[in-house]
DNA sequence: CAATAACCGGACCGATTGGTCCGTTAAATT
DNA sequence: AATTTAACGGACCAATCGGTCCGGTTATTG
């Protein structure tokens, strides 16, 4: 066996300066941005891109992965906060501000096939789970709803502010706001149909 | 001037089977589906598209415009229903279910800079203010929200269901009914922020 | 300092797109 | 039936995309 030689300074540095124009280009065009213009904000050649990154959708993959590790890191913070309900309406809002940022918003189906993507959103979806079960037990939550649901809803504020061009930048909380009085138990009413089955 | 002559029958029937083919071709492909493609559909060669329309967006434009206009149309005849709220979640059952259809989410921020649509959508929350007022003054909804809010709110089950590949076809019933709940008066906690400028 | 190989970047490629052009077809008129 | 002219359709075009390639560069090692 041959000793490999170790990786190159350059290397490492464009790699983050790549994660981090793609992800600065996502938010602010959307998933159609091209290779070449992720390539311009790094400062590299388009070449370069492809050497740390085999194809487009894994290196869009690389930076939704980085954003749903940071939120389940946050969600797990908040798994022991005294308020239920309050840690539960934070951790919302954290992935709302998330999905807020236009060109994100295709996080969340984005490469469904991606193993390591649907391992973090499984993650996910457990501490969401653990989450929505403490503030049902405190009674701060309507009982027929799981994480799944509450996963999904979590994702419409930013969706809706994403097409307002014209308003102001924080009315996603206002829907927000609104989608979590839904969630609250003194105002359910019985709901059609069934909850979406865990992760799959 | 010189007397023009009238329409041709093939002209006229070939207009019709392209909107229909485009807009059965964006349901199921969405918004990127090919000029090419919905001619195929339609059975007519690639240059009859563009005479009839001069632009891929124009045609997309007149399917959009068709959707809204049936919309407006199913929210005057409930302006006088005897039920305020089921009038008004009745009609928001109607648009979700429209979004619902995968390819036309777009219709949300789509040509916003088109005449024609923006007179649509203008009239389209007219509609949807009458029904909201009503319930508004019946007790019925909560008073901080609009017809604007309401538009928003509308969508979003559709944008949700759109993201679930493998659940029930019906799901986004449940996410309508979910953020129905968060619209009520008895659910109503102050909200942050205010609500969007009408149309504008 | 010299040798090595990992890294760089932009020219290049094939595929696909929206849109144009023009020889051909066929509907309306007389 | 003959004439006119709008409508047809597919070959064609330029632009753009993701991805490849390779001659030149530069960080690392001995």
């Amino acid at each position: 066996m041959s000793k490999p030689r170790a990786a190159r300074s350059d290397g490492l540095k464009n790699q983050a300066s790549l994660l981090k124009a793609a992800e600065e280009a996502l938010v602010e065009q959307g998933v159609d941005v091209s290779v070449a213009e992720i390539a311009r904000r790094a400062g590299v050649g388009k070449g370069t891109v492809f050497r740390h990154f085999a194809t487009k959708e894994d290196l869009l993959a690389a930076v939704v992965v980085t954003r749903l590790q940071d939120l389940i890191a946050e969600g797990r913070a908040r798994l022991d906060a005294p308020d239920s309900a309050k840690a539960l309406y934070d951790f919302l809002e954290l992935g709302a501000a998330q999905r807020q940022q236009r060109g994100l918003s295709f996080m969340q189906d984005a490469y469904v096939g991606n193993d390591v993507i649907a391992a973090a959103r499984s993650d996910l979806l457990t501490v969401l789970d653990a989450l929505v079960e403490r503030a049902k037990a405190e009674g701060e939550l309507r009982k027929d709803v799981n994480g799944g649901d509450v996963a999904l809803l979590m994702c419409a504020p930013g969706y809706i502010a994403s097409h307002l061009h014209d308003a102001d930048e924080t009315i996603w909380r206002r829907y927000l706001a609104i989608i979590f009085d839904g969630l609250r138990p003194e105002s359910a009413r019985a709901l059609p149909g069934h909850p979406p089955g865990m992760s799959k």
